[in-house]
DNA sequence: AATGGGACCTGCGCGC
DNA sequence: TGCGCGCAGGTCCCAT
């Protein structure tokens, strides 16, 4: 599930990819993940126009293209951005490989490029939009986690009696952070996930604010976790999983005190951490 | 404000 | 071996 770290990836495995290059034609095989605008003008509209630049803002991929206008891409838990040569395509095809069959919109470019946005549950969510920033969904994303000051999440944290794991996945309080980084996050920062966010101490806080930048910045380093669908651009893995200290790890020892990980549930979502290691 | 549920989806793994 | 069911989670939406 694309959480912050591997969109980050995305945008620069893509950036150094397709930056520049045009996009000449559009297949939708799935109308279901375009929405907006209609599907056949989202096709019309996009062919031909140029790929500008590659921002991205919480979990949400933005590419700016050459007429000003933007294709936003939300991956939800099973979206995947996937580039491949044209010559590869036609040999799979010779050998008749079922390739991309979660392939939901073809997007061909010049350069022998074929992007496919793949979505096996289709979840995501495509848009051609004049401008990105008048989203709802932006409107109300809390601030970037590499933006954040730190006396500005203190406050932040004061004002919240809620348990600090949904809400470090809250978006609207902070952007980009989804169940595995919320889990490993507090693994490293040592703090249970289910304290009140205002029960923190001081050094706790502290050490929470440093968690969050130093993992997330580690995940990107290593191109983000593979676990179900995600993959890079390329096709090929992140490498993040193998760093991963609870998440998934369920009956595992931990691998500082070697007791079993938990697994509880939180806001209807499975939470993952060590009860011996996590205060 | 906070919490809990359902909806959207599909493939996988489990139990029988 | 096969079938049905619950689970996985990002976001929105409604109810309390």
């Amino acid at each position: 599930m694309p959480e912050l770290p591997e969109v980050q990836t995305i945008k620069n495995d893509l950036e150094k990819a397709v930056c520049g290059a045009k996009i000449i034609r559009v297949l939708v095989n799935n109308p279901k993940v375009i929405r907006q605008p209609a599907p056949a003008v989202f096709k019309r509209s996009l062919e031909g126009l140029g790929i500008k630049r590659i921002l991205r803002r919480g979990k949400l991929l933005i590419l700016e293209l050459s007429n000003g206008k933007f294709l936003t891409i939300h991956f939800k838990m099973t979206g995947q951005l996937v580039l491949r040569k044209a010559a590869t395509a036609k040999k799979n095809l010779e050998s008749s490989q079922p390739v991309n069959i979660n392939s939901r919109v073809t997007f061909y470019l010049n350069r022998g490029m074929i992007l496919d946005f793949n979505d096996q549950r289709l979840f995501a969510e495509l848009r051609l939009i004049n401008d990105w920033q008048e989203l709802a969904f932006i409107q109300k994303l809390g601030p970037e986690p590499f933006d954040l000051t730190y006396a500005d999440f203190k406050d932040m944290l004061l004002k919240r009696k809620t348990a600090i794991k949904p809400l470090l996945m809250d978006q609207a309080f902070i952007a980009g952070i989804g169940n595995i980084y919320a889990a490993e996050i507090l693994f490293h920062a040592k703090i249970n996930p289910g304290r009140s966010a205002q029960s923190l101490t001081q050094e706790e806080q502290d050490v929470l604010y440093k968690q969050i930048q130093a993992v997330l910045k580690s995940a990107i380093k290593h191109g983000g976790s593979s676990v179900d669908d995600y993959v890079r651009v390329s096709g090929k893995n992140g490498d993040y999983a193998r760093f991963h200290q609870v998440y998934g790890r369920e009956g595992k020892p931990c691998f500082v005190c070697a007791q079993p990980v938990k697994r509880i549930a939180q806001a209807g979502r499975g939470t993952y951490f060590c009860l011996k290691c996590q205060v």
